[in-house]
Order: C-alpha cells, then sequence, then structure tokens
DNA sequence: CGAGAAATTGAAACCGCTTTCAAATTTTTG
DNA sequence: CAAAAATTTGAAAGCGGTTTCAATTTCTCG
C-alpha cells in the first residue's frame, strides 16, 4: 500500500522546513497567504494527514474527553445514557476531539478514572448520574483534571459551588406536571419516581411534593414508589397498585419506560388511558420512541436528553479551553406536552 | 498539583537506564527479576503512569477501534447498536485497547473513515449495518486496513469471502419462529420486517418464505411489510393490518420496538396478545427490556446483540494482531423462546 | 584459570509533530 | 540610501516512550 506522507516528507518535497508547513497547515499569521497555498495545494496532491498520536505528544493533550460508564448487574449501556452520548460526541467533533468511552465493572470504576487521568488518555471527564456526596467529584478534584457533572451530586442547592455541573430543572418539571394533574380534577396521585438514591429522583420528588402540599392534596405513603426505571418495574408497581382498595385515578412516573410498564398491566386489566387512569411521565425524548405523530401518547414532561448531552460538552470544552475561573453551570427547563394519556379526574372544576 | 513521573524521572531515580526500565514494565525476559521488582515497586511508589501517546508514537498503533455512526435523520444512537458498542467495549478493555466511537453526519460518514485511517487515530473498524454492495468495505479494503463487518453486506453467501465478518443466522431464526407459528395452527401470517435495504431483513425474509413455502402456506402480498423497526411503525402498520377485510391470524415481526407498537395498536381495538393474534418477534435481548419474569412477554427468537459486540471485537482484534492470513468469519445461531404472544391458530392439528 | 557463551544493562536513534529562538529577507522611514 | 522595523522562514530542542545494537558483567567449562 502507499507509504503514509509525513510532516517532513512534505516539507521535503515543497523545499519548505517543517516549521513552516505545519505552521501553514495551522493557519499561523506569520505565514505567508502565498505559501499557504502551495503547502495546501501539496497537503492535498501528497494526501498529507498528520499523526494523530504525534500531535497530542507534542501539545501535551489528548484532546479526548472521557465518558466512563460503569456496567451495573453487568450488563448493558441504557438507551438514554446513549443518547446523552450522541449529543456529545456531536459537539466533541466540532471542536476537533474524541471521546473515549470506557465501559467498565462497578468495582473497577474508580481506579479506571485514575488511570485515564493519569496516562493521559483523556483532558477531562463527564460524570453522569451522580449519587449523592458522589465519589467521583473529590476523586476528580484532588486529580486536578476537568469535569462536569451531568446532573448535581448533593441534595441541597448551595453546595453546588465546587464542581461544575449541567442539570435539568427537575423539581420544576415534576411541579408543572403535578400541577397539571391538579387542576384536570385528580387528587389520588401515585408517584412511581426512579431510585431515589439518584439526585435528579429526589428532586422531582420534592417537586411532586411542593405541588400537592400547596394545592392541599394529600401524600398517601402507599402511592410513593422508587423503582429503576425499566418496562417491567413498571409492569409490576402498577400490578401492585391496581391490587389496592383505593386506587389512585393518576400516575405520574419518572420515565417512559415505567409508564409503558403500567399501560400494560392496565391492559391487562382493560384499564384505558386517560378515561380509567391518567398517566404522566418524564419523557427524555429518546427518538427511537418519539412517534413524529401530532398528539403524543404520553402526555410528558419533556427534555431532551440529546441537546443536553450537547450542552454538557460545550460547557466542559470552553472549561478546558479557555483557562477561566469562575464556575459556569447551567439549569435547563423541561416542558409540558399534553398527550393522549391524560383526562380529566373526578374533581374537575372544583378549585 | 502533583506533577506527572515520566519514564526518565524513574529511571533517574532508580538509577537505571530508560532501557532496562522500560523493559522492566513490559515484563522483558532479559531483565533480571531482582531488578523488575525494584522498578516495579518504584513505579507504584512513585505512581507512574506512562504516557499513552507517547507509547503510540512510538509503536506506531493506535491501539484503539474505530466505531462510526451515521448518525441518520440527524438524530439518534440507537439502543441497539448502544448495546452492541458495550459488548465490544468490554472485549476492547480486555486487551488494552480504546474504542473511538465517532457520530457523524451521513454525508461525511466515509470521509470521516478516511480521515480517522489516515490520522491513524484507529488500528481497525467494526461496519455495522451493511447495506447490500456496502460502500464502506471497499473504502477500507483500497485502505488497507483491518475491519470486521456485523452482518453481511450481499444478498449472497459465495460473495463473503472478501472481508471478516460476523453475523447472526437471520434466515434460519426466522424459519424457526414461522415454523413454530405453522405447528401452532396459523397459515394467515404476516411478516413485519426491517427494511429491506438492510442485508438482515432480506434473509429474515427468506427464512420466512422458505418456511412457508415448505409448508404451503400462502404468501399474501398485501401482508408483507419492510419498515423501520420504531414503536409508531409497528403501530401504523398494525392500525392498516387490522383495517383490511381479512386479518392475519398471526404476526411475525422483526423487532421487539415494531412489537411493541402492533401491541399497542391492537389494545386499541381491544385486541389480546394470543388470543385474537399471535405476535412473534426478533429480539436482540435489549436489557433496558428483559423482564426477569420466568414467561416472556412476547415469544420471539433471541440472539444477543451485546454478545455479538463481544464477538465481533474478538475476532478483529486477533486479526490486528496476528497477522494471520485466513478468513475468520462466525455465525450465530439464534434461539426461539416461547412467550405469552403465541396461541394456537385455526389450523392446529391440522397437518 | 581463561576464553567463549549467556545474561544484563545502557547509549542513542527514532516515532512525527509543535514551538522557541535566531536568522534571513523585505519593507518602512528619517 | 542606510538603519530600523516588520515580515517570513528555518534549525533544533523537546514531548515520552520503544527498540536496535553495542558494552559490560556473570557463568560455564575444558
Amino acid at each position: 500500500m502507499v507509504k503514509k506522507t509525513s510532516l517532513k516528507d512534505l516539507s521535503l518535497h515543497l523545499g519548505l522546513s517543517q516549521t513552516t508547513v505545519s505552521r501553514g497547515l495551522a493557519d499561523y499569521p506569520e505565514v505567508s497567504d502565498s505559501t499557504k497555498a502551495r503547502i495546501r495545494q501539496a497537503a492535498t496532491e501528497l494526501n498529507y494527514a498528520p499523526s494523530n498520536s504525534a500531535k497530542k505528544l507534542a501539545i501535551g493533550k489528548s484532546l479526548t474527553i472521557g465518558h466512563i460508564i460503569a456496567l451495573r448487574d453487568h450488563m448493558t449501556l441504557n438507551p438514554f445514557y446513549a443518547d446523552f452520548i450522541a449529543g456529545a460526541g456531536e459537539c466533541y467533533a466540532q471542536y476537533g476531539y474524541d471521546m473515549l468511552i470506557s465501559m467498565v465493572d462497578p468495582a473497577k470504576e474508580l481506579s479506571t478514572y485514575r488511570e485515564l487521568a493519569n496516562s493521559q488518555k483523556v483532558d477531562g471527564f463527564v460524570i453522569s448520574e451522580p449519587t449523592p456526596n458522589d465519589e467521583r467529584i473529590s476523586l476528580l478534584q484532588s486529580l486536578d483534571i476537568p469535569f462536569i457533572v451531568h446532573g448535581r451530586s448533593h441534595a441541597h442547592q448551595q453546595d453546588t459551588s465546587h464542581y461544575h455541573w449541567l442539570d435539568v430543572n427537575n423539581k420544576k418539571g415534576f411541579e408543572i406536571a403535578t400541577n397539571y394533574l391538579l387542576e384536570q380534577g385528580h387528587r389520588d396521585i401515585a408517584l412511581v419516581n426512579g431510585l431515589e438514591t439518584m439526585n435528579f429522583a429526589l428532586r422531582r420528588r420534592q417537586g411532586f411534593e411542593a405541588a400537592m402540599t400547596a394545592f392541599n392534596a394529600p401524600i398517601r405513603e402507599e402511592w410513593l414508589f422508587s423503582e429503576d426505571m425499566v418496562e417491567h418495574r413498571g409492569y409490576q408497581v402498577a400490578q401492585t397498585l391496581l391490587a389496592q382498595d383505593r386506587k389512585p385515578t393518576a400516575i405520574i412516573c419518572s420515565s417512559v419506560l415505567l409508564a409503558l410498564g403500567i399501560h400494560r398491566a392496565m391492559s391487562v386489566q382493560g384499564l384505558t388511558l386517560a378515561k380509567d387512569i391518567s398517566v404522566i411521565c418524564w419523557d427524555d425524548c429518546l427518538s427511537a420512541f418519539s412517534d413524529r405523530s401530532d398528539v403524543p401518547q404520553f402526555t410528558a414532561v419533556r427534555s431532551s436528553i440529546f441537546e443536553a448531552g450537547g450542552e454538557v460538552a460545550a460547557l466542559l470544552l470552553s472549561q478546558i479551553q479557555q483557562t477561566q475561573t469562575g464556575f459556569q453551570s447551567k439549569l435547563m427547563e423541561a416542558r409540558l406536552v399534553i398527550g393522549q394519556s391524560t383526562g380529566r379526574g373526578p374533581f374537575y372544576g372544583t378549585s
């Protein structure tokens, strides 16, 4: 096969020094336009492509951002994370960065961060799904490597001052959703939340409770669930709910997957969405499921996780490139989209 | 922060040459055991971590495998591909390789392959979802860079001699599934396939047709669909089917997503799985949906796409490492798992 | 005991690019 | 028109490893 063209080959061919050629390709101002043109032409002619590792070694950066995914229960990458990754990747590509995805055993998670940072495989990290008081944050702080958190680690907003983050306004989102159900005349509302070890789930519950309390609607302990957000958990929880004497007239849940499971349990019992029980869910806008029909299946609080990925990436890169101080964090708002899964409740028009 | 320890620092500290230290760390036989021990101890003491880019430059390899994902309709990474990636990633990690995932505009797909290969960012590629006569294959062949295809590009098995591939036996899988429906007494079977521009879809159709023909069951044109494998397409196709005068008693479809959509359309019309219409689908075992219950929701032909990812990665790495010739390709078998979505058809016991 | 073989260790080149600092050329200016 | 300033170009020193080839030390054995 054709031998790879190096910078040296190119400069020899042009009768110029490597220095000038390198500068010309990088569009430095001190190279005259005429030689720049010559250089560029020769580069395409000889099909020159710079060696990535040489460049990285020379500039001492890896031009790579790390995403470490701990494969809990020894299995797979969840589709939401995949969407997030896709959004981030698009941004990286724009700025000439690469993305290093490492899927590891949870037991090796922290050591993987350490190893990637030490071997300079990455210039920064994106931390996803932070837990309260997340160990990864303190580790990366001590390693002194840039990072950004998607979501927030601590329960209280005051504690956000020590790292960069991007989060969606989970509390407000569920507050809006709950309010919508209340306005539609529902009072008996069940909450099928994600695992409340996750910060976002805690915030959503806060939003739910805030709305209920403000409306003087009762919160019933036996209607509060904190579940893994997969289809069959939704199914099981709904079975439990539907077996109770007193059944809720509406359910608010933390993911479309849960909503699908709830729907399945309902149809088994011959119950219909909206008519018998209203279901509203948080929708991270997974495109494999997004129907483009005018009225979506589920009424939902939507926030694009794809967009979030892009924003996270942009924030991190700006942090890395401009040695800037000052904490840049960002709170994105979710919006309520009315679909076919909600209807009026028994108290409609009461308040 | 602490300055990074380089090989030089380490060798100076030990009073040895870089050569010996480098060899010692790489466990070369010509270094005595005693010095090896000293080296290793000092390395951990000084918290030495080799620079990745320096190593890459020196050995002239990138120790990285590329996965390029073309983001059709400007959107996202599908969950199946994510699972596949996860499986591959696990294998790469085992062998000290990294994975470079690049999500690009379809228009830039080929040039991305070229660029990644030229800049030596990757040592090899994994090609997913090959189309008939896939351009990527000929491109990579001309670039003379190792690659492996997940699936096969040409419609005929004879054409497989020019590249490595790993595929699941799509034809046999759908043949088995169709046979099962036939044995259960179904004759009016509709096929909701994936887009038949994809090779796997063609093969599945062949399997379906082979089984039907062998059984002398009629294949009706208006019951053959070739669709994007997303939930709402399943919904729409099912609506069409259910609006016809003559309705099938069973549907075989190419993905769980389609099956979910079909199920939704059925429940809207008050129809029940298994009782009214049997549905059987291809299941790539996406773990976000896998219920761990004993009897799965859908009867399905299962093949783990996660495992496939691992196998693909292993095959590619062996190709890269041992300058071996001889084509290694692999065909994996799928297995039929009976679930709750199928029941007996009108002709049960007839044959 | 001394020569040749075997086992260890090291000096230095090299991988391909960036960048500092100096040199050469051209332009401006008094 | 010479001197100073501005514009272009280049030589060479890294970046942090690997590897070739030679040098040194230690064994082996007649």
